[in-house]
DNA sequence: AGAATTAAATTGTAGGACAGTTAAACCATT
DNA sequence: AATGGTTTAACTGTCCTACAATTTAATTCT
């Protein structure tokens, strides 16, 4: 019996709405930035009902494809490519407990570990100094305000965020990007203030650095993970 | 001036439509395989109108949070925690950054890498058995009808994809999967069939098989990735 | 020139009507 | 008593119309 079928199950009218613009937006028909038919022009062009065209809007704001917004000039426009969609898709995961922290930890350390090698191997002489740069600003926040612990995982976040960049592998730093936010969101509560804590990790990423900025690939990379790994642990036992 | 404010920009009345319902679901108020409310009791329990309750249901059912049907007994029902729409959202960015096949690549080698590792590590038997059947299933095709290279490529998929399942990380395997439906369905063309190709193909996945049931993680791991790495370098090159 | 007002374009929300779909109840025929 | 067809009722799917709210642009007033 090799007999395969699809069901036939008739789309919903919106749906062609929804693929259509969809893929005129992904091909490039479309540009970021450029302005859709408004409701009732959309609505005739599909030749559909205007509730059939917003229902097929909400569904590509939700992809985060395009944004609303409304008065004289306003309606849909086409949003610049962004991972907003994939956190929340992540997020929701997590909570519906499909993903807890050990897999968000275990697949961070892997990509973290695949940036920083990669980083390290092609970093050019002024990705250093942004990295530098950053590291500075660390240095800087840990001396004046040593207890806003919320601006400071922004700015490791940043500096690692960087190294994905530098790596040049958009699904690696699409991917890191969201999981940063999602540990924000959902796990930074486990991980308490420490003044050892934060000084850990500003030698721990004064150590990648320096292995990055010598071209020391498998090193930067094996930091990079136990880096992770490390404040993976202490948010897992909570301190 | 370390002040920060977020904009008060009003919120649509379907966003508290969809936040109550989501957290509901989110919260275990509402169980998997529950039925909502009908969208004129909702209506009525929101105060609101019947097209602001609809936008809301297609935006949770972008979500993956509800499926709906029609018909007596039908409407919104919750649906069982699923990475559809996590896959969908990058799915999307990978056409939007149009992530070349090289990037893909050396994602997809990083994890069927670990996925192949993991799973030699955790591997029990009946999972051998498993990947067995697919093995069999595999060289089955290819003395029947080796010339469906469409149909083997799902099976090598599938293959992959339950390593990936094996070794228990959903993150892992949400991005496979989806590397794999890209892959797919852009660069098929890219890989024309040959004999010698299948062959390949098929020492590889033994190979890789023989190495996670004796519980040989690395080498299972690295396998993996040169197996991925080679293919990878024959669609490159066109041939 | 600058401030206040009005106008116009466009989305947001509400309500009503009817068509399409499906599960279940009912009925008829063998 | 099973089988098969028909009706009914509970829903979603689609269309239409009307008006409120929001925002930019144009106009008028001072």
């Amino acid at each position: 019996m090799g007999l395969t079928v699809t069901k036939m199950k008739p789309k919903k009218s919106y749906q062609y709405v929804v693929e259509q613009i969809q893929s005129a937006i992904l091909n490039g028909e479309l540009e970021t930035g450029e302005r859709l038919p408004p409701e009732m022009k959309l609505k005739d062009m599909f030749e559909t009902s205007r509730g059939t065209v917003r229902e097929a809007l909400r569904v590509l704001e939700q992809k985060g494809l395009i944004s609303i917004r409304t008065g004289v000039k306003g309606g849909a426009r086409v949003e610049p490519a962004n991972t907003q969609a994939m956190k929340e898709s992540m997020g929701v995961l997590i909570h519906q407990k499909k993903i807890s922290l050990e897999h968000l930890a275990e697949f961070r350390a892997l990509l973290e570990g695949q940036a920083t090698r990669q980083a390290a191997e092609k970093a050019k002489s002024e990705d250093i100094r942004e990295l530098e740069g950053i590291l500075t600003r660390i240095l800087d926040h840990a001396a004046t305000s040593p207890d806003n612990w919320d601006g400071f995982n922004q700015l490791d976040a940043l500096f690692h965020q960087t190294l994905a960049r530098i790596a040049g592998n958009p699904l690696v730093e699409a991917n890191l990007k969201t999981i940063h936010e999602n540990v924000h969101t959902y796990f930074q509560q486990y991980l308490p203030f420490s003044d050892d804590l934060l000084n850990e990790d500003i030698n721990d990423l004064s150590d990648i650095l320096k292995a990055v900025a010598e071209g020391q690939a498998e090193k930067a990379g094996d930091l990079a993970r136990s880096h992770v790994n490390r404040f993976a642990a202490l948010m897992e036992t909570g301190k």
